[in-house]
DNA sequence: TTCTTTTATCGTAATATTGCAATATAATAA
DNA sequence: TTATTATATTGCAATATTACGATAAAAGAA
């Protein structure tokens, strides 16, 4: 197999699985901490400040903008991204709403 | 290759990897919400709840408690699962700091 | 046009993950 | 002691992910 069983799933938690996969390598992270922080949208830069070879990034450039959490905008020969903040602000709200839940059990279970 | 060069990456950007894989498959995203949805611990019940085979809830669980959110307290011939409070929050705080990074760039880059 | 720069895609290799049957282990019950 | 029950581990197959070299594609420069 390999293969993960979505249909036992709800949609919901599917999407916080696809969400979390974003951040669930460090060349993600380190990607989205270098879009927030610089003041371009960079582009190839990240190839230069990451040390992984140029497909590489490329490849997990892909994966966000699959996820949707960043967008590519053509300048040039170059590609600027940066973050989508619609669905970036969803991802959020998701996100916290899972991780911030609330435990009402007795706190001494084990 | 097929090998994450970890050392190419902060611990940071490790550790906030790390634990955002415990949420990147929805089988550990459906055993947390059981555990925080249950009054009781729970252990084999998640067996029934969710509909994948014995040896791979045991395996994601032992995931989720290698990544260190839960803890097993074996109760007689079966074992109690619960969040890791401590952990747990500190994995809050964590996750929470990346994803409300503030954007200081004019936000009309793409 | 041709050259250069930048990014995307293809192909491939290595490793990781997911899932389950079978079996082992641990604790209690009879 | 021998069941029985619950969980963990092992072994394996199928699929996914990560990484990179080579190459293609797109846009501007010469």
């Amino acid at each position: 197999m390999g293969l993960t069983k979505s249909e036992k799933f709800s949609t919901k938690q599917n999407q916080i699985a696809t969400l979390a996969k974003a951040f669930a390598h460090p060349a993600r992270v380190a990607i989205l901490q270098q879009i927030f922080k610089s003041n371009t949208c960079i582009c190839g830069d990240l190839v230069d400040e990451i040390g992984l070879a140029q497909a590489t990034i490329s490849q997990h450039l892909r994966e966000l903008k699959n996820i949707g959490l960043i967008k590519g905008n053509i300048e040039g020969t170059s590609v600027c991204y940066c973050i989508d903040e619609e669905n970036w602000n969803n991802m959020k709200s998701v996100i916290s709403n899972f991780i911030e839940q609330k435990n009402n059990n007795s706190s001494d279970c084990c």
